[in-house]
DNA sequence: TATACTGTATTAGTGTATTAATACAGATAG
DNA sequence: CTATCTGTATTAATACACTAATACAGTATA
């Protein structure tokens, strides 16, 4: 697995878990790989996954339980709202950051569209 | 000035500097504030101002000059190529989290342009 | 019951971001 | 020349991310 750097390793895998909660890649309701598989998976120390395990703990994404493992939540609202969030968070940095370049909302609409009809072409 | 948790204090005051730069609220050719200025203006210190100006110098955005200060480019070329940079990078990692998010392209395209549509009411 | 899984906690060592204090070198205005 | 700006470098202290090793507690199964 590979990490960016600058930005903590439990964070990124924080990240990717979510994502693939989401993304129904892990299904709702199921048990996560173990600790000390995911530190394998993700070529990390127990100790960060743990922390970003904790995290995903507190807010209430996975339940773990004593000598079982990990557990993704049944709740399907907890998951929207978690999607939810992210995909507004990431607008709102993105846009932010393409305002602070003097870029005008139809400028930003339009370079991102044309982005997207890039990448097409590409995977064309 | 605030800061993000989890990124780098240097990495943030480069990117604002570097805005600053792109959408011409520093000129080109002109001079910086002095290290020590920056460090009042961010609440941080001069290392870690320091720190920032030193990858800008690298990229050749900045040339320091001893006992004068830092002086922008005036080459527009190396700020194109930085801006184009900046965006790329950015619709790159928006668009990939979009998509581990199970978005398809019309999915992206669509609820980015209603989030701005939205942005924009609410300034009306 | 013993073994092998789970989660959890602790300790120690390394690397790096940040701050603070200080010093030095070059430029410039009085 | 001197005072005061500039950039630059160094040192020490603190905090945190990360790793490694180890131990303990709860669960499941052969």
């Amino acid at each position: 697995m590979h990490f960016v750097d600058n930005i903590p390793i439990y964070l990124q895998i924080k990240d990717i878990l979510s994502r693939r909660i989401i993304s129904n890649e892990y299904e709702l309701g199921s048990q996560l790989p173990s600790v000390r598989q995911l530190a394998v998976q993700f070529s990390a120390n127990s100790n960060t996954v743990q922390k970003a395990l904790k995290e995903m703990t507190d807010e209430h994404i996975i339940t773990p339980q004593r000598g079982k493992g990990n557990f993704i939540t049944s709740d399907e609202e907890i998951i929207d709202e978690m999607k939810e969030h992210i995909v507004t968070e990431m607008f709102d940095t993105t846009y932010e950051k393409l305002r602070s370049l003097n870029m005008n909302d139809q400028e930003i609409v339009a370079s991102f569209n044309n982005y997207v009809k890039k990448r097409d072409e590409k995977n064309e």
